[in-house]
RNA sequence: GGAGUGGUAGCUCAAUUGGUUAGAGCAUCGCACUGUCACUGCGAAGGCUGCGGGUUCGAGUCCCGUCCAUUCCGCCA
């Protein structure tokens, strides 16, 4: 007999149907017993009397919650329950049966006793059988296919960049061994120069979605040391302006299709509003947003770049003002950036690069790029690079590379915003981070 | 790497100024219950108070060390 999913079932009515899910309740009244049976699709309570069969009752009484069953039964109209309808139980196979207690609370409304994230990431697999875990994993994957779609539509190609790469990259961020038979390699920290390495492959317009890598031992709510990255690259702009307009484009179309298939959802189970976006995003200077933060008594250590605590009054002032979660971060120095950023012609202490900023986090970095090789390898030199680790990568630009930029968006930030979570542990499907590999790791910081 | 806070039952938390047998709710297990729906009622089990040392007649509580967690900072997306 074929299944049947639960949110078929009120299409079966009076007819004989199977079922397969996990036990999600268990209501024991003695000579009747309700199942609550949970699948991808939904709900439904299935009940048992002891008049109708003693074996069959007396199985179900074996059965712990969060087992896994396989029944078949007779969906009949039933006033009592909300639904309307309820599944009569004539034969059940017990698929796996679940150990007690949980070593995790499973989150649920009604339940206050919610374990502590560290405890629910060691047993993952449970965790994410919760509704809000589910819709989350719902709701990040739709992003990441609306981000997908937007692209292609715009005539974007999808590539897959190496994650194993031979050159120690970037100069920003630290990398993770490994090893390469009997040589060295690394995990790509970003998609960066093959991006690039696309526009000097006429691509033009390349999106990538991947895990990348980041060695780095930052104990905070918004970092990971893998996470996926969606980066975008464009040829022939004409100014970094154009790549802002682009990101300005996409979210506001992601976030306008989220908002449409689960806004009611996201607010019903994280108690938060999806905004689209309306009358643009904003833009400010880093200078211009230093007065503005300087005018709130926000303490400021470093002209260049802002604190956690400043981009959170940054973005708080500008939404009160203009409207916009959003904000444009223009005109670093160019000292502050990584070195592929374009420095401005007209200042050249100034890079052609901005940050995006969402409700107080940096969820993106952008720029034009430096195609130029002499100003690339000499912007490498003033931030002191090894250039021979780098010869693969300016060769990209010696055979006729157009201009270029681009930006990536932190995904898991992006969905940590969306859904208003307080990190992005809780944002990944199973997080690492300095002290966990899947599992905890027992390394002294 | 730095600063703060914390670690007590499977989970979430109590435990007065250092005082006798470390408690509660939820979960679990057992019994009862033919319409429950967060079932209910009664009962049981569950603890090297993170680990090591010290002070004291006496330590969950105070001191030292250590490990872990967490918040914030640094680094970034």
């Amino acid at each position: 007999m074929e299944r049947t999913l639960i949110s078929d079932l009120q299409k079966e009515i009076g007819k004989q149907v199977r079922i397969q899910g996990r036990v999600n309740t268990i209501r024991d009244q003695g000579k009747i017993i309700f199942l609550m049976i949970k699948d991808r699709s939904g709900i439904v309570q299935t009940v048992a009397w002891e008049g109708n069969s003693k074996e069959l009752v007396k199985e179900l009484k074996s059965i712990t919650p969060e087992s896994i069953v396989d029944l078949i039964g007779t969906v009949k109209e039933a006033n009592q329950v909300a639904q309307g309808y309820e599944v009569e139980i004539e034969k059940i196979k017990i698929d796996s049966l679940a150990k007690t207690p949980l070593p995790i609370v499973i989150e649920e409304e009604h339940r206050d006793n919610l374990t502590a994230l560290e405890q629910r990431l060691d047993y993952r697999w449970i965790d994410l059988r919760s509704k809000k875990n589910t819709l989350m994993t719902k709701v990040y994957s739709f992003s990441l296919a609306k981000l997908r779609e937007f692209c292609i539509e715009n005539d974007f190609v999808e590539i897959h960049t190496p994650k194993i790469i031979d050159v120690a990259s970037e100069g920003g961020a630290s990398v993770f061994e490994v090893k390469y038979f009997d040589k060295k390699a690394y995990l790509a920290q970003s998609p960066q120069f093959h991006k690039q390495m696309a526009m000097a492959s006429d691509m033009e317009k390349v999106f990538s979605i991947g895990s990348v890598f980041r060695a780095e031992k930052s104990y905070t709510t918004r970092h990971l040391t893998e996470y996926v990255s969606f980066d975008i690259e464009m040829s022939y702009i004409d100014s970094f302006k154009d790549v802002c307009k682009f990101e300005e484009e996409i979210l506001t179309f992601v976030l306008d299709n989220i908002e449409k298939e689960f806004g009611a959802q996201i607010r019903e189970v994280f108690g938060t509003e999806v905004k689209k976006p309306k009358n643009g995003f904003e833009y400010i200077t880093v200078k211009e947003a230093k007065e503005k933060l300087a005018k709130e008594n926000i303490p400021s250590k470093d002209d260049a770049d802002f604190s956690p605590e400043e981009e959170r009054a940054l973005s708080k002032i500008i939404e009160e003002e203009t409207g916009s979660e959003f904000l444009f971060i223009t005109d670093y120095p160019h000292s502050s950036r990584v070195f592929y950023h374009m420095k401005d012609p007209n200042n050249p202490e100034y890079a052609l690069g901005y940050d995006l900023l969402w409700k107080g986090v940096e969820i993106t970095t952008g720029s034009q790029r430096e195609h130029r090789v002499d100003k690339l390898i000499e912007n490498a030199k003033g931030k002191g690079l090894k250039t021979e680790d780098l010869e693969e990568y300016f060769n990209y630009f010696k055979y006729g590379c157009p201009p270029h930029g681009g930006f990536a968006i932190g995904t898991e930030r992006f969905l940590m915003k969306l859904l208003n979570l307080s990190t992005v542990l809780e944002t990944s499907f199973s997080p690492n981070t300095p002290n966990r590999l899947g599992r905890r790791l027992d390394i002294k910081n």
